[in-house]
RNA sequence: GGGCGUGUAGCUCAAUGGCAGAGCAGUGGCCUUUUAAGCCAUUGGUUAGAGGUUCGAGUCCUCUCACGCUCACCA
């Protein structure tokens, strides 16, 4: 049995009680709501404008959550919110039952969900209100949400007074974040808009969406520690997945030319402001095209997202103006990295070289690393952080990219580029390697990088390999980080403001 | 995992090693057109947790927990 934590529920709880006593339920099954705040608002001037004689009156029944409660005497003011928005209720002692006024003067809370009934009107002040003739609880709050005042502004304005911004109890409980904070709630209204343009998108463009195993026998399409569990019955050890490249790509082997997924995905790794260990991730695949494709596709789709949540292909991001409008700027990982600190990498052709180059231009790298590894931080180091504007970089090592086919003539390099927006990468995608005597070679070649890593280690797909060997149409292939494309169009600086349940540790 | 920082009332925040406070919210009172309503009065604390130093600890020390920033990790 729920005991009140403090004097505030204590009094809330005491009021529920109170109101049992006089018969009067405080979680009702039915409600009667007519409009909503905004209709109700709306309704009553479309009457105004038309015709101030013979209007008829409106008569309303809203429903909503009380926000802001003023009792002056005789007369009560309050605001309630719905999905929609406010309306002020006013309430006169004489214009009610007494019940109805004892109720809303001695046991109505901030937070309690309400039910009035009424004509509509225009208070002196000038707000278009809900005339109370009837008043009904329909959910008692037991516990006092953060109380947020606001105040309209003569330029219309929101000015706030107090705030919820305690960042681990707004994660914690986000249901109250989101109940007192509106500018969170757009955020995730925003990720609706932003997934359901991805899917818009890719449908009219011909994607198929498609839906593949989270749990997975064997997992693969990335590198990075998955995460273990285990099929009771079975008696087999599952893994969730990293990354839903290689079911997709078996999709093209089954003669569908273009196919999409928009999913979770789940990875065993560090937790940073831009790493979740679950995250959301649109992968597409299209047969008979090419990373070229890949980034025509890319560049386009972005701007579409960006246009149906912003409004335009111009966003603000951290303080930087960031314009998504196609093309955006494509240069080689090679040339980025000459660019800004002087090393050639090509000139260092193994990690011993490059290692010792990097260390001599006062770049932090770990000599364990393998040569691919180090042209990668390299980008993370020197690259990414500079690349604001929408940016492709092309064409990576082939040992960091095993599933990418090589640059024609320039067999250390394969056709692959990563995306950048904001200084974070969004994207990744290659011109899918569909050759599968070369596909098993490179996951041996993967399994020996790794050899003393086990845990990192592609393992060795026998399934997927067989699939090719049926033959894979040329094909090129995109992921999408969605958590990071929110944070981009919705200005947010870290993952977990574009997650409703960003992982926390247990208290 | 390393470094730095934070944790005080329901919320937002104060408090030289010396009585633990304010605003909002709550409670009681006045007020029949308020809107951050106002005025008067007033309640509310395991100072994240455990231990230590001290005559005395929110404050200093040690450990633990959570969160933030950062580095590492994350091809």
């Amino acid at each position: 049995m729920w005991t009140p934590a403090n004097q505030l529920e204590r009094e809330r709880f005491d009021k529920l009680n109170r109101m049992q006593e006089m018969g009067i339920a405080a979680y009702p099954n039915r409600v009667q709501r007519t409009h909503t705040a905004v209709e109700a608002i709306r309704a009553y001037e479309a009457v105004e404008n038309e015709n101030h004689e013979a209007a008829a009156p409106v008569e309303v029944t809203v429903c909503g959550r009380v926000v802001r409660q003023n009792l002056k005497g005789k007369v009560w003011f309050a605001h309630i919110e719905d999905g929609t928005g406010r309306v002020q209720l006013f309430v006169r002692a004489d214009n009610v039952s007494e019940a109805a006024y004892t109720l809303l003067k001695g046991e109505i809370d901030l937070g309690d969900f309400v039910q009035a009934s009424g004509t509509m009107m225009r208070t002196r002040a000038g707000e278009v209100s809900v005339l109370v003739q009837d008043f009904a609880v329909l959910a008692k709050a037991l516990s006092p949400l953060p109380v947020i005042k606001e105040r309209v502004t003569e330029d219309n304005q929101v000015e706030r007074f107090g705030a919820f911004s305690d960042v681990e109890e707004r994660y914690r409980q986000r249901y109250a974040d989101l109940a007192v904070n509106p500018d969170v709630r757009k955020v995730f209204r925003d990720r609706a808009q932003t997934v359901a343009a991805l899917r818009r998108f890719l449908d009219g463009a011909g994607f198929l969406e498609v839906e593949t195993p989270i749990l997975q026998p064997i997992y693969g399409g990335a590198a990075a520690r998955p995460f273990v569990t285990h099929h009771n019955q079975l008696h087999q050890d599952l893994y969730l997945r990293i990354s839903f490249e290689l079911y997709l790509k078996r999709l093209l082997v089954g003669m569908y030319d273009a196919v999409y997924e928009i999913g979770r995905d789940f990875r065993n790794e560090g937790v940073s402001f831009k790493h979740n260990p679950e995250f959301t991730q649109l992968e597409f695949y299209q047969a008979y095209t090419d990373y070229f494709g890949m980034m025509d596709v890319t560049e386009r789709l972005v701007a579409y997202a960006a246009e149906a949540v912003t409004g335009s292909t111009t966003i603000t991001f951290e303080g930087h103006t960031i314009d998504l409008t196609p093309p955006w700027q494509r240069i080689t990982l090679r040339d980025a990295i000459r660019q800004r600190c002087e090393i050639d990498y090509v000139d260092y052709p193994d990690a011993e070289s490059l290692y010792a180059a990097m260390r001599a231009a006062d770049i932090e790298a770990s000599p364990k690393d393998t040569w691919g590894k180090l042209v990668d931080t390299l980008l993370g180091t020197v690259v990414e952080p500079t690349l604001i504007q929408p940016t492709f970089i092309l064409d990576y090592p082939r040992d960091i990219s095993p599933f990418a086919k090589a640059v024609p003539g320039d067999p250390t390099h394969v056709e692959r580029f990563e995306m950048f927006v904001g200084g974070m990468e969004m994207g990744n995608a290659f011109t899918e390697l569909n050759d599968p005597l070369d596909q098993q070679a490179r996951f041996e070649e993967m399994a020996r990088l790794y050899a003393d890593e086990s845990d990192e280690a592609t393992p060795l797909d026998e399934d997927y390999l067989r699939a090719m060997r049926y033959g894979m149409p040329p094909c090129g292939g995109c992921g999408i980080g969605v958590d990071r494309l929110v944070m981009l169009l919705t200005d947010r600086s870290t993952i977990r403001e574009v997650l409703l349940y960003p992982h926390l540790r247990e208290k």
